[in-house]
DNA sequence: AATGAATGAGTATTCATTCAT
DNA sequence: GATGAATGAATACTCATTCAT
């Protein structure tokens, strides 16, 4: 009676720990030994539990790759927003100086857990069909990120006024993206890797 | 015993033949459908010859895939040798003309059949951990060509003095990555696509 | 200690009324859905219980069924017993009138509920060895009851005196199993299938 | 070429036998261990076949079930056309003659082989509903070709003009029925059963 | 050389039962 | 006493691979 008025009962804690923890030992197990190569058995065991309670928690071995990619996704589009939207920012230099945020926010996110681009770039996308068409919902999702990201810097007389901001997200996206891919097997050239990637966005590299 | 100085006789033709078709049907199925979803029986039924065969053809399941990657890097690969090698030219209008052809040719590897970024991108890096690092190795050669490719760039005096040639032709290629995977699902927009990243590799994106 | 003297206490009263709405669930699960197909769980949601409380109750899944039959067979011979047991009466009249009220009570129980036919003849055969024994002893003990019956319509010179009662009775109880699968299809047949199964019995087919 | 008009090649003929010979055994494994407690593994066991070769032949567990069924209804529908059929008879001597051959040939198939009726009645009905079903239509055919059969009785002026044929045959099969059953625990008892049958069905069981 | 019948290793999933709370 | 979270034994089914024909 104490504590029933709190939506969280201990148990209801302990239920959603446990369904955090495997999660996380999916998502350990996936990115590390792939989606198929991975047995239930292999998450349960990770955690000790027995492979039955796992069924107690997720639907299936399906579901709980679309949780586990919620999850990625969740923390990305995290760093994406609040001090870091599109339209947070209204001077030149905290658009300077969120640009450099969203670089480094991202550069964490895929740059110091190398499972992360594996999963979501080289697991996830062969599960199957509506699996691969999250991950390119996920590129449209970050291609309008950063298209309105662009517009702003159009708006503020940063950026080019000519510019396709469409088309130029998803360029830039995918130099974004190149940089992660890179990180998989060189993660310490990740820091040049953003400043050639500044410099092509800002500069170009034609001569002048 | 009569011809067997000759390379290939009518029946080593005939085979070569086959293994081609097979290699061709495996690419439709894993493609079409996935590696994982695919049988063997499936590949085999599209050419309607018997699962046995294929075994006659190819060392096992995993075998046919690695030859289905071979045959596609030979075809990405093609298309940047030749008259398209970063040595190839030696004036800035041929370097110019040098990359428009190399835009093409990958765009239309690319982007005609969304199979060929679907299978590269999306299904072989799932596979195992070999196929990843194959696909890994596929871009460190781009990475390589590109890298020649901007070198050549500023020796001719046409690119920036200043460029870190490797980090920029990961950002460069990681560009054409992301155009590749616009177009499985945006493929009128090609053009576009290209057209913004050759403006955002010349000229950047910043106001002058 | 208290009351360790009286049979019942509150407590115990509480608990066999529990018990006596677990058998009745159970049996509402395995007729409806059948014994294979009916999980604990489902016998303890449709009372809204826990399902752990049902192994307080009960040994296990198969105890149960036990359990439900047991409940049906006394509905059964308790049609059968007291003034409807076989030397209960001692005139024609008597008899004739104790032979319509058995028609009648086996009509309820049979007609009124299908889910008993059900439950009895299709689903407890099939459990296992033990079950189908417990219904083929039935089956005897209903055959022993009509023999009983018909023996003593003999003696009182109402059935013909050179009567096989034992096998008689056999193909008796067949036509009432008849009867009774037949009133799963069509209930509403249920009267004229007595009256032609009286006749049968009373008069035969034959022309005279 | 020599036989390749024929229908049926030896290959065929071969895979027509080994489909016989797994529906013969999961006949004796359910019948013996019931549908539940065989496995898949059990059937093809008992002849010395890989499982997955069961695969090859039949759909899944509950596709075997159907076809065992299959065979023993046509059995007893074979049993009960031809020269048993309704209307084969003309003369009351012939109506006699087939009368007799039906019991003999029902008393054959059911009684002979115990795991005919404990499969039929005792096991499939407890499958599935769709099975239930089966089994209803069964009777509900038996109970169409009894009628049949008394109807031409009532022409041929053997049998009560007043019969009532449709409720009369569904009391007789019920006879058969118990006959059956009993046949499971009395073999011995059989003949004297179907003699009673008999008995009560011409003359009834009372007393002149 | 081609075939496809046979094989069985491998795996996701269910559910009766236990027991700590 | 009641609960339901945890468990793991049990099993149907798939499919890559082999090999006799």
């Amino acid at each position: 009676m104490t504590s029933s008025a709190e939506p969280v009962s201990r148990a209801e804690r302990k239920k959603q720990e446990l369904r955090r923890e495997i999660i996380d030992a999916a998502f350990d197990c996936f990115a590390e030994r792939g989606y198929h190569a991975t047995g239930i058995a292999d998450v349960a065991a990770r955690l000790g539990i027995g492979h039955g309670t796992f069924y107690r928690y997720f639907q299936n071995k399906r579901d709980i790759v679309d949780h586990v990619v919620d999850d990625l996704v969740g923390r990305i589009t995290g760093a994406l927003t609040a001090e870091n939207a599109p339209d947070a920012v209204s001077t030149l230099d905290e658009y300077r100086a969120q640009s450099a945020r969203i670089g480094e926010a991202l550069g964490r996110i895929f740059g110091e857990d190398p499972r992360v681009p594996r999963l979501l770039l080289f697991e996830a996308p062969g599960i199957d069909r509506a699996m691969a068409e999250r991950i390119l919902d996920l590129f449209d999702l970050a291609a309008a990120l950063t298209a309105a990201y662009l517009s702003h810097g159009v708006e503020l007389g940063y950026l080019r006024a000519d510019l396709d901001v469409e088309n130029t997200a998803r360029a830039i996206n995918g130099m974004i993206l190149g940089t992660a891919i890179s990180s998989l097997r060189a993660p310490e050239a990740q820091a040049a890797q953003s400043e050639a990637l500044r410099r092509v966005m800002y500069d170009g590299i034609a001569a002048r």
